[in-house]
DNA sequence: AAGACGGGGCA
DNA sequence: TGCCCAGTCTT
């Protein structure tokens, strides 16, 4: 019965792939494991749009895991920076050094020996051993999610333990097992063109004679996701510190969002109110003697500007002080010169309160 | 098992 | 706005 179905999936899907997949990425076909291990750690959690610069930066920058793996990790993540999830980023840098300086360069070259590098779970683990090595693995995204629960009306939640071991299990049932790395693509193709989550294409499917999601009217509500994330708002002040031509900065330690990124020094608000409070000129000009001990030669304060992460919402404004002589020395500050400040990884949201008009106090 | 972790695109 | 995206790691 099932067994009718999953051969039906599969080998429509493959014809499909066959026939009518137009879909063209720099990685596509990629037989280097370098390559094919890079690309898999951008586009977690990112659209092949969003990663595809990132992509083709990172290779030429980095030609090969020797490279990469000699690189100061401050430099891997100026070249990640904006990309988000920073933590793949320390995570492939420690990879490669993994690769290079123990295990002679050679990249594993078993699914279970892949999957205990940093930074590689189930799905990176699957992907690699398919496309690099041709194993019968199959890829569990959030394409396949999406797939496997509409055409066999699975309502399983895909986020739960059991859902996970469902899916996997129902996709290890679809693969192609001779042709893992055609069939994992062609899924994930399918996934992102035809069975999209907004607005799938189901005239034109080639598989929704079978679609028991179709059949049913079920398209629009699957997969099931059983959480949902809690938002939760901060407020920030930036201050933007000059003296002698250089900038104070100092690295994000603490584990929170941004990890080892830099940023200016920060105030932070959880209530809203207190936050506008502070922003009142007076406010601001008091906050200022905390680094200064003579009157700023000028102040000035960026609009606010908010950043919508997908867990947290952030608002924030820079005051941008001359300082004409420093109160004491700060800790966990370094003066930058500009030049050196363009070499360090920054959060996106520092670059937007950078780019934005600027309020002058004097 | 539940949360945390970025940023962008789309309706 | 809310949801999703070629997910993984920590607690």
């Amino acid at each position: 019965m099932l067994k009718n179905q999953t051969n039906y999936f599969q080998q429509k899907l493959l014809l499909w792939h066959k026939l009518e997949n137009k879909r063209e990425l720099p990685w596509k076909g990629e037989k280097d494991v370098y390559r094919i291990w890079l690309s898999e750690i951008i586009l977690q959690q990112t659209r092949a749009a969003q990663g595809w610069n990132y992509y083709e930066r990172f290779l030429q920058t980095y030609p090969t895991i020797e490279k990469l793996a000699k690189a100061p990790l401050e430099d891997v993540y100026k070249l990640w920076e904006g990309l988000g999830y920073y933590t793949r980023c320390r995570n492939l840098h420690a990879t490669a050094q993994k690769i290079v300086f123990e295990l002679k360069g050679e990249f594993p070259k078993t699914y279970d020996e892949i999957l205990k590098l940093k930074g590689i779970g189930p799905y990176t683990a699957a992907a690699i051993a398919s496309f690099a090595y041709n194993l019968p693995h199959a890829v569990v995204d959030g394409n396949v999610f999406r797939v496997l629960s509409r055409f066999f009306g699975e309502t399983t939640a895909t986020d739960s333990s059991a859902g996970k071991k469902l899916f996997e299990q129902l996709a290890n049932d679809c693969i192609d097992k001779s042709n893992a790395a055609v069939y994992n693509q062609a899924i994930m193709d399918f996934g992102a063109t035809i069975c999209k989550p907004d607005n799938p294409l189901c005239n034109s499917c080639a598989l929704n004679k079978k679609c028991v999601a179709l059949k049913k009217e079920m398209v629009m509500h699957l997969p099931v996701k059983e959480k949902q994330l809690k938002q939760r708002s901060r407020w920030f002040v930036f201050f933007v510190l000059e003296y002698k031509g250089r900038f104070a900065v100092q690295q994000r330690t603490e584990k929170d969002v941004w990890q080892n990124l830099y940023q200016f020094p920060a105030m932070e608000f959880h209530i809203e109110k207190e936050w506008k409070t502070f922003l009142k000129l007076k406010n601001i000009l008091q906050a200022q003697t905390l680094f200064t001990s003579a009157a700023a030669k000028q102040t000035a304060i960026t609009k606010p500007v908010v950043q919508k992460l997908s867990h947290q919402t952030i608002h924030a404004v820079a005051v941008l002080v001359k300082v004409p002589a420093l109160k004491k020395q700060m800790k966990q500050v370094q003066w930058k010169t500009k030049a050196e400040l363009k070499q360090l990884p920054f959060p996106k949201i520092m670059h937007q309160l950078m780019q934005g008009k600027v309020m002058e106090l004097f």
